[in-house]
DNA sequence: CAAATATGTTAGGTTTATCTAACAAAGTAA
DNA sequence: TTACTTTGTTAGATAAACCTAACATATTTG
């Protein structure tokens, strides 16, 4: 198999972080600015200004002194990317691992830089797999999954002829 | 709650990476040199050395000058710690989500830092709850969703009266 | 045991990502 | 419109990880 590839930006996690929160704080307030990406990101201002010229460099992002910060479509595209892998990591913590939301928050925000587009793949299907069950119906081992975990072992069942 | 804790090391991801490639040679090969940590970590000895350094100032690692490498207890806490998120995730990837091994294995390394202690005792216990089944008593659902990742889509159904 | 080889350390440099302090531009308000 | 406040930038420092090149110790072997 040719391995070669088209001239992919292989961004930094950091990098990636503020392509995402340039996503994030569009889509919830329009525009981004510095001092929003700054605030979101919990770091200073200086920080983003060097951060957007080398994003700028790579044709990521748009950004004029002083003006705000625009995603170029190749940035938008790789902030989206970022952004399915932490909802899905969310959903699995949450949702099937039933993790308090501000650590799944937290975990994804991590492990969303890491994970390969294998594992990636995989872990939506997985997520897929049991959000499409409606609530209700979801099955059996879904529930005795959750007694499980609250108690540490398994539904107990009276098997014939096993006792011991 | 009392939030406080007991002197906590707080080590980079860097630095658990250290004391885990010592575990793993220490477990396989009885001693660590430099120069195996090193070749297993893909870094030069200078970077080696200079981490040995630091851990030895933390109180993690003993090593005298062009002796082997060894842990302190508190260092082999730490690195077991280390160790056990790693098989966790291994399990779950390549048991459950059924990724290839060498990406699996890639993937383990970098979340294994990153994953929090509420969300790994989580996953612990859901790998647990699978790998427990043993194989040929694996439960349906299990069945059903190997299905759903290799075509993407739930096992065929006919369901009397709900066609469309 | 001395020479050659392998292993480990030191010195000094680079990159990435951060910070503070000082300055510059833009926006607001008297 | 001038002064004040907010926001953004520049300059320069620091810290963590890494590297190469040069040197030092250990080990192996002729």
């Amino acid at each position: 198999m040719d391995t070669r590839r088209l001239p992919q930006k292989n961004l930094s996690s950091n990098m990636e972080d503020y392509l995402e929160a340039i996503a994030v704080l569009k889509k919830d307030k329009k525009i981004a600015r510095v001092k929003d990406i700054s605030s979101l990101m919990n770091v200073r201002t200086p920080s983003v200004t060097a951060a957007l010229t080398f994003l700028c460099q790579q044709g990521l992002v748009e950004h004029e002194r002083y003006g705000y910060v625009d995603l170029t479509p190749e940035g938008e595209r790789l902030a989206q990317r970022v952004v399915k892998r932490h909802d899905t990591l969310i959903k699995f913590f949450t949702d099937i691992l039933k993790i308090n939301p501000d650590i799944a928050q937290n975990d994804a925000c991590k492990i969303e830089h890491s994970i390969s587009p294998e594992s990636f793949a995989k872990l939506t299907k997985f997520v897929e797999f049991i959000e499409t069950y409606p609530e209700r119906r979801r099955p059996e081992w879904f529930k005795k999954f959750d007694y499980y975990f609250g108690a540490g072992k398994r539904v107990a069942r009276i098997k014939k002829g096993t006792q011991k």
